[in-house]
DNA sequence: AAATAGTCTATAGATTTAATAGACTAAAAC
DNA sequence: GTTTTAGTCTATTAAATCTATAGACTATTT
């Protein structure tokens, strides 16, 4: 399970994407348009930014935007900042690879053989899966399903 | 990343799907022999029992078994009963699922029709996959690399 | 100089993970 | 039927991680 930090970080870089060109947004406008506690949110950007994803201004007009064009983002970037690396044990990882302590075999574990596809099958998701192209399947669905009809 | 709990509980099954048919297997020799704190693996195995997918006989002669044969007991359903869902949200779950309450349209969520794919990804592996599959894995990469040669 | 807005350090509370201790119960053996 | 064996149950604890908050500091613009 994705930690609240990760989907936050989510949530906030689908929207830095869908606003990306028109300039930088305010920590606290994103943290309540999001309903992100706005000091968690502070660092959940400023580690994105260190880490190269996102940029950002101070003083008035300042703010964040995103480093890169939301095509050059990968889902999978973002997460393995966040949350760390995609694969479910250390000794699959591609990014954080681990030797198995009590494994006397490492090449025909059965888990880590097993462990290994499933570390693939995500890789191969998220790391295939811009911002773009999680706003364009946004888009898609919305076509899809009609708008919303708010009836409360 | 899988708990060491999950981690632990999958190379006990590992270790008791080999030896199934041989009778019940103590804790302790499972403990010692894999290397797991006795009183955890005491724990995590009850779990499993309760969950149906081990069986256990007291007192002498006693000890822990499959309580199905390895063809029939798959590595999702391990993970599912130590760590949880698969899911990276519990908006895409299928045995959990719990309604995003920030989230004002889940069909159109970007973020959501991503998980979800991931969700379905590890799961058509993990629920695709027996004890038995995972040990014959393992011997094929046991027959491809040739036997260990231990020089310690 | 004043106002704005991100940055950095520290900390605190809550939750989860990993592990241990010890009393209890069921089954077999004698 | 008592002794031994071996799983079961309850409670507790230490450590780690997650989530959140406070406040001082720095850079930028007006």
């Amino acid at each position: 399970m994705l930690s609240k930090k990760t989907k936050y970080g989510l949530q906030a870089l689908t929207f830095l994407a869908r606003e990306y060109g028109r300039g930088p947004l305010l920590i606290s406008d994103l943290a309540e348009r999001e309903g992100i506690p706005k000091k968690f949110l502070e660092a959940i950007l400023l580690q994105l930014k260190n880490a190269g994803i996102l940029q950002s201004r101070k003083g008035k007009g300042g703010g964040y935007s995103l480093g890169r064009r939301p095509e050059e983002i990968t889902v999978g970037q973002a997460v393995r900042i966040l949350e760390g690396p995609l694969a479910p044990v250390p000794c699959v990882s591609e990014t954080a690879y681990q030797r198995c302590t009590e494994c006397e075999d490492e090449r025909s574990c059965g888990i880590r053989l097993v462990m290994k596809d499933v570390r693939d099958a995500i890789a191969r998701i998220l790391d295939n899966t811009s911002l773009q192209e999680m706003l364009n399947r946004s888009e898609e669905a919305r076509r899809e399903f009609g708008p919303l009809d708010y009836h409360i």
